[in-house]
DNA sequence: TCCTTTTAGTACGATTTCGTAGTATATATG
DNA sequence: CATATATACTACGAAATCGTACTAAAAGGA
Protein backbone atom coordinates (compact mmCIF):
# COMPACT_ATOMS: atom_id res chain seq x y z
CA UNK A 1 0.00 0.00 0.00
CA UNK A 2 2.67 2.00 0.81
CA UNK A 3 4.14 1.42 -2.68
CA UNK A 4 1.22 2.63 -4.38
CA UNK A 5 1.09 5.84 -2.09
CA UNK A 6 4.70 6.15 -3.75
CA UNK A 7 3.64 5.35 -7.50
CA UNK A 8 0.99 7.40 -7.03
CA UNK A 9 3.49 10.74 -6.04
CA UNK A 10 6.49 9.26 -8.57
CA UNK A 11 4.38 9.31 -11.68
CA UNK A 12 1.77 11.81 -11.11
CA UNK A 13 3.17 14.87 -11.43
CA UNK A 14 4.56 15.31 -14.64
CA UNK A 15 3.07 12.22 -16.80
CA UNK A 16 3.72 12.19 -20.43
CA UNK A 17 7.53 13.03 -19.54
CA UNK A 18 8.18 9.94 -21.90
CA UNK A 19 6.62 11.70 -25.09
CA UNK A 20 8.79 14.83 -24.47
CA UNK A 21 11.55 13.33 -24.92
CA UNK A 22 10.96 11.97 -28.26
CA UNK A 23 9.10 14.33 -29.83
CA UNK A 24 8.59 17.59 -28.17
CA UNK A 25 12.56 18.09 -28.38
CA UNK A 26 12.35 17.83 -31.82
CA UNK A 27 9.76 20.07 -32.70
CA UNK A 28 9.93 22.51 -30.14
CA UNK A 29 6.45 22.23 -28.20
CA UNK A 30 5.13 22.29 -24.84
CA UNK A 31 3.58 18.97 -23.61
CA UNK A 32 -0.07 20.99 -23.48
CA UNK A 33 0.40 21.96 -27.07
CA UNK A 34 1.55 18.69 -28.14
CA UNK A 35 -1.65 16.81 -25.78
CA UNK A 36 -3.99 19.61 -27.60
CA UNK A 37 -2.96 17.77 -30.79
CA UNK A 38 -3.28 14.52 -29.92
CA UNK A 39 -6.98 14.93 -28.25
CA UNK A 40 -8.29 16.74 -31.11
CA UNK A 41 -6.99 13.64 -33.83
CA UNK A 42 -8.56 11.13 -30.94
CA UNK A 43 -11.82 13.24 -29.96
CA UNK A 44 -12.49 15.16 -33.52
CA UNK A 45 -13.27 18.92 -33.48
CA UNK A 46 -13.89 20.53 -30.02
CA UNK A 47 -14.66 23.63 -28.21
CA UNK A 48 -12.50 25.60 -26.52
CA UNK A 49 -14.50 24.67 -23.03
CA UNK A 50 -14.25 21.06 -24.11
CA UNK A 51 -10.61 21.05 -24.69
CA UNK A 52 -10.01 22.82 -21.63
CA UNK A 53 -12.10 20.70 -19.52
CA UNK A 54 -10.12 17.88 -21.31
CA UNK A 55 -6.86 19.24 -20.38
CA UNK A 56 -8.16 19.84 -16.80
CA UNK A 57 -6.94 23.26 -17.77
CA UNK A 58 -8.56 27.12 -17.06
CA UNK A 59 -9.99 28.35 -19.67
CA UNK A 60 -7.63 30.79 -20.31
CA UNK A 61 -4.57 29.05 -20.44
CA UNK A 62 -6.19 26.97 -23.43
CA UNK A 63 -6.67 30.38 -25.06
CA UNK A 64 -3.00 31.00 -24.83
CA UNK A 65 -2.26 27.13 -26.09
CA UNK A 66 -4.71 27.90 -29.38
CA UNK A 67 -3.29 30.72 -29.96
CA UNK A 68 0.33 29.70 -29.76
CA UNK A 69 -1.09 26.32 -31.57
CA UNK A 70 -3.03 28.59 -34.08
CA UNK A 71 -0.07 31.04 -35.26
CA UNK A 72 2.04 27.59 -35.95
CA UNK A 73 -0.90 27.13 -37.98
CA UNK A 74 -1.31 23.40 -36.48
CA UNK A 75 -5.48 24.18 -35.37
CA UNK A 76 -7.81 26.57 -36.85
CA UNK A 77 -10.29 28.46 -35.28
CA UNK A 78 -14.07 28.92 -36.42
CA UNK A 79 -16.41 30.75 -34.88
CA UNK A 80 -20.25 27.89 -34.34
CA UNK A 81 -22.83 29.08 -36.86
CA UNK A 82 -25.28 28.12 -34.03
CA UNK A 83 -23.55 30.06 -31.17
CA UNK A 84 -21.58 32.90 -32.10
CA UNK A 85 -19.51 32.76 -28.82
CA UNK A 86 -18.39 29.54 -29.05
CA UNK A 87 -14.88 28.66 -31.22
CA UNK A 88 -14.73 25.72 -33.06
CA UNK A 89 -11.07 24.27 -32.84
CA UNK A 90 -9.72 22.40 -36.06
CA UNK A 91 -6.62 20.05 -36.57
CA UNK A 92 -4.98 21.72 -40.20
CA UNK A 93 -3.11 18.97 -42.31
CA UNK A 94 0.33 19.90 -40.55
CA UNK A 95 -1.35 19.64 -37.23
CA UNK A 96 -3.04 16.51 -37.81
CA UNK A 97 -0.01 14.47 -38.95
CA UNK A 98 2.07 16.21 -35.99
CA UNK A 99 -0.60 14.14 -33.62
CA UNK A 100 -0.99 11.01 -35.93
CA UNK A 101 3.73 11.42 -35.36
CA UNK A 102 2.58 11.45 -31.81
CA UNK A 103 0.06 9.01 -31.15
CA UNK A 104 2.51 6.60 -32.28
CA UNK A 105 4.16 6.98 -29.36
CA UNK A 106 0.96 6.92 -27.34
CA UNK A 107 0.35 3.72 -29.10
CA UNK A 108 3.59 2.36 -28.62
CA UNK A 109 3.50 3.30 -25.09
CA UNK A 110 0.03 1.06 -24.72
CA UNK A 111 1.60 -1.87 -27.14
CA UNK A 112 4.91 -2.40 -24.22
CA UNK A 113 1.99 -2.97 -21.87
CA UNK A 114 0.66 -5.41 -24.43
CA UNK A 115 3.81 -7.14 -24.49
CA UNK A 116 4.34 -7.33 -21.32
CA UNK A 117 1.06 -8.44 -19.99
CA UNK A 118 -0.96 -11.51 -20.69
CA UNK A 119 -4.44 -10.87 -22.82
CA UNK A 120 -5.94 -11.63 -19.49
CA UNK A 121 -3.98 -9.65 -17.65
CA UNK A 122 -4.18 -6.76 -19.98
CA UNK A 123 -8.46 -7.45 -19.60
CA UNK A 124 -8.00 -7.76 -15.56
CA UNK A 125 -5.83 -4.41 -15.73
CA UNK A 126 -7.84 -2.54 -17.96
CA UNK A 127 -11.95 -3.44 -15.94
CA UNK A 128 -9.70 -2.88 -12.50
CA UNK A 129 -8.52 0.70 -13.90
CA UNK A 130 -11.33 1.82 -15.45
CA UNK A 131 -13.53 1.19 -11.89
CA UNK A 132 -11.07 2.84 -10.46
CA UNK A 133 -10.50 6.02 -12.31
CA UNK A 134 -14.54 5.75 -12.16
CA UNK A 135 -14.78 6.25 -8.65
CA UNK A 136 -13.03 8.96 -8.65
CA UNK A 137 -14.30 10.82 -11.11
CA UNK A 138 -18.08 10.37 -9.70
CA UNK A 139 -17.85 10.84 -6.03
CA UNK A 140 -16.36 14.36 -6.86
CA UNK A 141 -13.76 16.26 -4.67
CA UNK A 142 -12.02 14.17 -2.13
CA UNK A 143 -12.62 15.31 1.29
CA UNK A 144 -9.71 15.14 4.40
CA UNK A 145 -11.87 12.99 6.38
CA UNK A 146 -13.32 10.32 4.67
CA UNK A 147 -14.56 7.65 6.57
CA UNK A 148 -12.53 5.06 7.07
CA UNK A 149 -12.31 1.62 5.53
CA UNK A 150 -13.69 -1.16 7.77
CA UNK A 151 -10.60 -2.67 8.64
CA UNK A 152 -10.79 -6.39 6.64
CA UNK A 153 -9.15 -8.84 9.25
CA UNK A 154 -9.62 -12.43 7.76
CA UNK A 155 -7.82 -11.90 4.32
CA UNK A 156 -4.29 -13.65 4.52
CA UNK A 157 -2.56 -11.49 1.67
CA UNK A 158 0.80 -11.07 -0.23
CA UNK B 1 -8.62 -0.40 -25.96
CA UNK B 2 -9.84 3.22 -27.15
CA UNK B 3 -11.41 3.89 -23.76
CA UNK B 4 -7.61 3.05 -22.24
CA UNK B 5 -6.18 5.44 -24.77
CA UNK B 6 -8.75 8.11 -23.85
CA UNK B 7 -8.04 7.46 -19.93
CA UNK B 8 -4.77 8.16 -20.53
CA UNK B 9 -5.52 11.18 -22.06
CA UNK B 10 -7.54 12.71 -20.10
CA UNK B 11 -6.46 11.98 -16.59
CA UNK B 12 -2.81 12.24 -17.10
CA UNK B 13 -2.46 15.77 -17.87
CA UNK B 14 -2.86 17.25 -14.58
CA UNK B 15 -3.54 14.97 -11.66
CA UNK B 16 -3.67 15.84 -8.35
CA UNK B 17 -6.31 18.33 -9.37
CA UNK B 18 -8.54 16.86 -6.56
CA UNK B 19 -6.18 17.78 -3.64
CA UNK B 20 -6.13 21.62 -5.43
CA UNK B 21 -9.53 21.85 -4.46
CA UNK B 22 -9.33 20.69 -0.84
CA UNK B 23 -5.98 22.19 0.08
CA UNK B 24 -4.48 24.22 -2.02
CA UNK B 25 -7.34 26.80 -2.26
CA UNK B 26 -7.17 27.12 1.23
CA UNK B 27 -3.50 27.74 1.79
CA UNK B 28 -2.53 29.37 -1.36
CA UNK B 29 -0.09 26.84 -2.99
CA UNK B 30 0.86 25.62 -6.48
CA UNK B 31 0.60 21.53 -6.58
CA UNK B 32 4.12 21.35 -7.35
CA UNK B 33 4.87 22.99 -3.50
CA UNK B 34 2.50 20.88 -2.06
CA UNK B 35 3.58 17.51 -3.78
CA UNK B 36 7.10 19.15 -2.56
CA UNK B 37 5.95 18.70 1.28
CA UNK B 38 4.22 15.68 0.58
CA UNK B 39 7.20 13.86 -0.76
CA UNK B 40 9.61 14.95 1.71
CA UNK B 41 6.65 13.67 4.58
CA UNK B 42 6.96 10.30 2.40
CA UNK B 43 10.44 10.00 1.76
CA UNK B 44 11.93 12.02 4.44
CA UNK B 45 15.06 14.24 3.92
CA UNK B 46 16.21 14.64 0.33
CA UNK B 47 18.86 16.24 -1.87
CA UNK B 48 17.80 19.06 -4.20
CA UNK B 49 18.61 16.45 -7.08
CA UNK B 50 16.60 13.69 -5.64
CA UNK B 51 13.48 15.85 -4.89
CA UNK B 52 13.59 17.48 -9.10
CA UNK B 53 13.66 13.60 -9.93
CA UNK B 54 11.24 12.98 -7.61
CA UNK B 55 9.18 15.75 -9.31
CA UNK B 56 10.09 15.12 -12.83
CA UNK B 57 11.14 18.47 -12.78
CA UNK B 58 14.18 19.98 -13.59
CA UNK B 59 16.55 21.34 -11.20
CA UNK B 60 15.74 24.64 -12.09
CA UNK B 61 12.64 24.48 -11.14
CA UNK B 62 13.22 23.03 -8.29
CA UNK B 63 15.49 25.75 -6.97
CA UNK B 64 12.13 27.59 -7.46
CA UNK B 65 9.66 26.19 -6.12
CA UNK B 66 12.24 25.43 -2.84
CA UNK B 67 13.37 29.18 -2.31
CA UNK B 68 9.61 29.63 -1.95
CA UNK B 69 9.17 27.08 0.31
CA UNK B 70 11.51 27.83 2.00
CA UNK B 71 10.51 31.46 2.74
CA UNK B 72 7.27 30.50 3.66
CA UNK B 73 8.89 28.79 6.19
CA UNK B 74 7.92 25.40 5.54
CA UNK B 75 11.00 23.44 4.49
CA UNK B 76 15.23 24.16 5.58
CA UNK B 77 17.78 23.89 3.22
CA UNK B 78 21.88 23.40 4.55
CA UNK B 79 24.76 22.09 2.96
CA UNK B 80 25.61 18.46 3.36
CA UNK B 81 28.46 17.73 5.44
CA UNK B 82 30.36 15.02 3.43
CA UNK B 83 29.73 17.32 0.57
CA UNK B 84 29.19 20.96 0.55
CA UNK B 85 27.40 21.07 -2.67
CA UNK B 86 24.70 18.83 -2.14
CA UNK B 87 21.52 20.38 0.20
CA UNK B 88 19.55 18.59 2.31
CA UNK B 89 15.86 19.96 2.51
CA UNK B 90 13.79 19.25 5.37
CA UNK B 91 10.89 19.66 6.48
CA UNK B 92 10.07 22.44 9.17
CA UNK B 93 7.33 22.07 12.44
CA UNK B 94 4.88 24.04 9.75
CA UNK B 95 6.24 22.32 6.63
CA UNK B 96 5.23 19.01 8.36
CA UNK B 97 1.54 19.77 9.49
CA UNK B 98 0.69 21.00 6.05
CA UNK B 99 2.03 17.76 4.71
CA UNK B 100 -0.05 15.61 6.87
CA UNK B 101 -2.87 17.73 6.25
CA UNK B 102 -2.70 16.69 2.88
CA UNK B 103 -1.43 13.19 3.02
CA UNK B 104 -5.22 12.81 4.53
CA UNK B 105 -6.46 13.89 1.06
CA UNK B 106 -4.49 11.46 -0.71
CA UNK B 107 -5.40 8.85 1.34
CA UNK B 108 -8.68 9.59 1.32
CA UNK B 109 -8.34 8.79 -1.99
CA UNK B 110 -7.12 5.52 -1.46
CA UNK B 111 -9.70 4.75 0.56
CA UNK B 112 -12.42 5.20 -1.72
CA UNK B 113 -10.37 2.62 -3.68
CA UNK B 114 -10.19 -0.25 -1.26
CA UNK B 115 -13.95 0.69 -0.38
CA UNK B 116 -15.00 0.08 -4.31
CA UNK B 117 -12.52 -2.85 -4.89
CA UNK B 118 -12.81 -5.91 -3.13
CA UNK B 119 -9.32 -7.35 -1.15
CA UNK B 120 -8.86 -9.39 -4.30
CA UNK B 121 -9.24 -6.60 -6.29
CA UNK B 122 -6.85 -4.50 -4.98
CA UNK B 123 -4.44 -6.87 -4.81
CA UNK B 124 -4.55 -7.47 -8.93
CA UNK B 125 -4.71 -4.24 -8.90
CA UNK B 126 -1.54 -3.00 -7.42
CA UNK B 127 0.26 -5.97 -9.07
CA UNK B 128 -0.39 -5.02 -12.49
CA UNK B 129 -0.06 -1.31 -11.97
CA UNK B 130 3.68 -2.16 -10.80
CA UNK B 131 4.52 -4.66 -13.52
CA UNK B 132 2.65 -1.64 -15.45
CA UNK B 133 4.85 0.89 -13.91
CA UNK B 134 7.87 -1.45 -14.41
CA UNK B 135 8.11 -1.78 -17.76
CA UNK B 136 7.80 1.87 -18.95
CA UNK B 137 10.34 2.84 -16.02
CA UNK B 138 12.65 -0.18 -17.00
CA UNK B 139 12.65 -0.05 -20.90
CA UNK B 140 13.47 3.64 -21.06
CA UNK B 141 12.46 6.23 -23.65
CA UNK B 142 10.03 5.17 -25.77
CA UNK B 143 10.38 4.81 -29.80
CA UNK B 144 7.75 5.78 -31.88
CA UNK B 145 7.70 2.37 -33.64
CA UNK B 146 8.49 -0.01 -31.76
CA UNK B 147 8.57 -3.76 -32.78
CA UNK B 148 4.85 -5.05 -32.67
CA UNK B 149 3.95 -7.78 -30.23
CA UNK B 150 4.40 -10.62 -31.71
CA UNK B 151 0.58 -12.20 -31.20
CA UNK B 152 1.08 -14.09 -28.01
CA UNK B 153 -1.79 -17.33 -28.67
CA UNK B 154 -0.87 -20.00 -26.71
CA UNK B 155 0.18 -19.09 -23.32
CA UNK B 156 -1.77 -20.28 -21.01
CA UNK B 157 0.20 -18.56 -17.87
CA UNK B 158 -0.64 -16.94 -14.65
C1' DT C 1 -39.30 44.15 -26.42
C1' DC C 2 -36.14 45.59 -22.89
C1' DC C 3 -33.46 44.27 -19.25
C1' DT C 4 -31.11 40.80 -16.43
C1' DT C 5 -28.53 36.72 -16.15
C1' DT C 6 -25.79 33.11 -18.06
C1' DT C 7 -22.43 31.26 -21.06
C1' DA C 8 -18.15 31.14 -24.06
C1' DG C 9 -14.32 33.00 -24.66
C1' DT C 10 -10.39 36.68 -24.51
C1' DA C 11 -7.11 40.14 -22.23
C1' DC C 12 -3.82 40.98 -19.05
C1' DG C 13 -0.82 41.03 -15.16
C1' DA C 14 1.20 38.15 -11.62
C1' DT C 15 3.27 33.86 -10.68
C1' DT C 16 5.45 29.62 -12.10
C1' DT C 17 8.25 26.82 -15.02
C1' DC C 18 12.21 25.92 -17.63
C1' DG C 19 16.45 26.16 -20.61
C1' DT C 20 20.98 27.94 -20.44
C1' DA C 21 24.78 29.96 -18.42
C1' DG C 22 27.38 30.46 -14.34
C1' DT C 23 29.53 29.16 -9.60
C1' DA C 24 31.54 26.32 -6.37
C1' DT C 25 32.90 21.93 -4.64
C1' DA C 26 34.44 17.27 -5.58
C1' DT C 27 36.88 13.83 -8.40
C1' DA C 28 40.01 12.15 -11.96
C1' DT C 29 44.31 12.30 -14.56
C1' DG C 30 48.81 13.28 -15.65
C1' DC D 1 49.95 18.39 -6.70
C1' DA D 2 48.28 20.93 -10.42
C1' DT D 3 44.77 21.10 -13.57
C1' DA D 4 40.99 19.26 -16.13
C1' DT D 5 36.42 17.37 -15.82
C1' DA D 6 32.25 16.22 -13.48
C1' DT D 7 28.62 17.20 -10.26
C1' DA D 8 25.18 19.88 -7.46
C1' DC D 9 23.11 23.61 -7.46
C1' DT D 10 21.75 28.72 -8.39
C1' DA D 11 20.81 32.91 -11.43
C1' DC D 12 18.39 34.84 -14.85
C1' DG D 13 15.60 35.79 -18.68
C1' DA D 14 12.08 33.86 -21.70
C1' DA D 15 7.96 31.33 -22.07
C1' DA D 16 3.82 29.10 -20.07
C1' DT D 17 0.17 29.03 -16.73
C1' DC D 18 -3.49 30.85 -14.18
C1' DG D 19 -6.77 33.95 -11.68
C1' DT D 20 -9.56 37.90 -12.44
C1' DA D 21 -11.62 41.29 -15.05
C1' DC D 22 -13.75 42.03 -19.25
C1' DT D 23 -16.58 41.50 -23.81
C1' DA D 24 -20.03 39.73 -26.53
C1' DA D 25 -23.57 36.55 -27.73
C1' DA D 26 -27.52 33.70 -26.03
C1' DA D 27 -31.34 32.71 -22.92
C1' DG D 28 -34.90 34.06 -19.51
C1' DG D 29 -38.31 36.87 -17.56
C1' DA D 30 -41.32 40.97 -17.03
Amino acid sequence: MQQLYELFLKSGLRPFAFMSDTLQLEKKMTRSDLSTLIILLFKGDMTMSELASMMGAPLSTMTSIAKRLEHKGYIARAASAQDQRVKLVTLTQVGRYLAKESEQIMLAALGRLEEAFTPEEMEQFMTLLFKAAKVFHDKGPIMPHEKKTVPKKIIIEE
